[in-house]
DNA sequence: GGTATGCAAATAAGG
DNA sequence: CCCTTATTTGCATAC
């Protein structure tokens, strides 16, 4: 649900982590028992973010109905203990691809092809999928990531000059920089909360833009080293 | 041993 | 099916 207020899920984030805890469940669990209760499982990382109003908006509002059940399900179960933590051992309902780690040396040949061709067809991925024994999919969407990240690195060449935080930057040539902190942005970003002098406790940053900053500055160091 | 986090896979949605 | 852009997640590993 879109309609929630960032009072609302500030609250049943509080509640939720309480509660967990008074029961006796890790974020772990929760993120397990997710899984194994309505199919859909999410790492430690996750809830632990939940809780920690780290993740957008909307991301936040997707969430809560599922955590809402969760938490409604381990309070009126009898010994939930038991119960969640045996079944999780089962069943490992994952929807999402398992996240795949490439090691150093993948990466670096991974590297090299992108240096030699950034946008490899189909046949060029079967190939490079088949010399580094990865899955198609894995090389394929490798690129992807790796032009994407490319982009982000080749934007952010003026501000950021005085330190400070962006104000507000006029989209200068192409790319779409949208307003910071403004007012309610329809679309990412918690909705401007209207506290008076309320605690920032909860954020929620979001922007493609400090988030390339923080991010793709530094590769172009590691670039051709082992990684 | 749980819980935060950095970096970046995997996905969603429009072409 | 694949690409792009925007986002959602999660390995790994530092607290």
């Amino acid at each position: 649900q879109e309609n929630l207020s960032t009072e609302e899920l500030e609250q049943f984030a509080k509640e939720l982590k309480h509660k967990r805890i008074t029961l006796g469940f890790t974020q772990a669990d929760v993120g397990l028992a997710l899984g194994n209760l309505y199919g859909k499982m999410f790492s430690q990382t996750t809830i632990c973010r939940f809780e920690a109003l780290q993740l957008s908006f909307k991301n936040m509002c997707k969430l809560k109905p599922l955590l809402q059940r969760w938490l409604n399900e381990a309070e009126t179960s009898d010994n939930p203990q038991d119960m969640y933590k045996i079944e999780r051992v089962f069943v490992d309902t994952r929807k999402r691809k398992r996240r795949t780690s490439l090691e150093g040396t993948v990466r670096s040949a991974l590297e090299s092809y992108f240096i030699k061709c950034p946008k490899p067809n189909t046949i060029d991925i079967t190939h490079i999928s088949d010399d580094l024994g990865l899955e198609r999919d894995v090389v394929r969407v490798w690129f992807c990531n790796r032009r994407q990240k490319g982009k982000r690195l080749a934007l952010p060449l003026d501000e950021e000059c005085d330190g400070q935080y962006y104000e507000q930057s006029p989209p200068p040539p192409h790319p779409p920089a949208m307003g910071m902190m403004p007012s309610s942005m329809p679309g990412q970003g918690y909705p401007v909360h209207p506290y008076p002098g309320g605690p920032p406790t909860l954020y929620m940053p979001q922007l493609h833009r400090s988030d390339a900053f923080k991010q793709g500055l530094h590769p172009g160091l590691v670039g051709h080293l082992t990684g």
